[in-house]
DNA sequence: ACCTGAACACCGTTCAAGT
DNA sequence: ACCTGAACACCGTTCAAGT
């Protein structure tokens, strides 16, 4: 029986979400659908075409129109629903990182970005850039702390302080630090206009 | 003849300058050094291991004390030691970046970054986290963008605008973003003393 | 349009054994 | 203290050929 493209990112996503990006090889995901590696390589060039596809799937799945409003509001609701749509998924940030690092796929949060700063070109391409980076570092290392005290190389609970390597996590230090990058914005925009 | 850990490291970053991230293998690295792939395991424990060692190395070349001045300036002049530390081997800020993210190795920029802030450990942690964030994608973006064009796959100079997922790169764009992020910190710092 | 079969050129890691 | 030899269980990708 013939699969296509989407059946192919379908998949893809539930090995992604059970095992993890580390486990998602070609030949698994071939094992798991049934099928040869090489027939993966009718549907993509490559593993990081198919990565980008399973990146894009999960933004599109999780990013919804943002509602009217200051642009300080919808800049910060776009983040946070890129928060919960890479959070939906096992890697999900790792994924989403590199898809965007390689320049790959067919979202373009970057791009959304800019739109949604509302300012002049120069610095809306910055800011965006700015804020993207924080996005995708911050959930980057929320799901790693996740995975890691899930597996059980963390035994104490979050709230202890004082530890080296310890980061405050969730959803409370994600407001704080995109609310210090949306002030930073503001500043900036302040003094240009 | 017996190679010290050391010897390792420094062999490691060679091959990591002349062929990238990508290509620092252990088989690589052990023989290029004469020797059989598992004699890296009596050094270090694993991959991991030898490359947080190999960041360590990075960051310990290039950063040097800052000088005494407002905490707006040391921060400023500490990530701007840490982009050159990076920029000074091919892929290092991808390499620094999953060694911070694993929490392996012996530098710690964050915790040095809650130290020149100068502020309650509540707002540092979160604001250290944020601007390590902006300096790591930062750079890990700029170095992707520098082996792109060296390798062809961008045959434009860097000037010309308009393109999908142009980004303004280098310093200039740098310390731009930087300051965002310094603005960002400055107004939730005066907000809480 | 979609897949098989077989091959090529690789990986990280372990472990007993050697010097 | 440092390394060999050999094995285990994997990778991504290509390409002629099949249906």
């Amino acid at each position: 029986m013939s699969h296509h493209r989407s059946d192919v990112v379908r998949h893809a996503l539930e090995v992604l979400d059970r095992h993890g990006l580390a486990d998602l090889s070609m030949r698994r995901l071939a094992a798991d659908l049934g099928v040869q590696p090489s027939a993966l390589y009718w549907h993509f060039a490559n593993k990081q075409a198919l990565l980008a596809a399973v990146a894009d799937e999960v933004l599109s799945r999780g990013v919804r129109p943002v509602a009217d409003g200051p642009w300080t509001e919808r800049v910060t609701s776009y983040a946070h629903q890129l928060r919960d749509a890479m959070l939906a998924y096992r890697d999900g940030a790792e994924l989403v990182a590199t898809a965007q690092a390689f320049g790959l796929g067919e979202a373009d949060p970057a791009g959304r970005l800019v739109d949604l700063l509302e300012c002049d070109e120069e610095l809306a391409q910055v800011a965006a850039t700015t804020l993207l980076h924080f996005v995708l570092g911050h959930v980057t290392d929320e799901q790693m702390n996740l995975q890691a005290s899930s597996v059980g190389a963390i035994e104490d609970d979050p709230l202890s302080p004082g530890r080296r390597g310890e980061r405050l996590m969730g959803t409370d230090a994600f407001a704080t630090g995109l609310g210090i990058v949306v002030a930073g914005v503001a500043a900036h925009r302040g003094a240009k206009v």
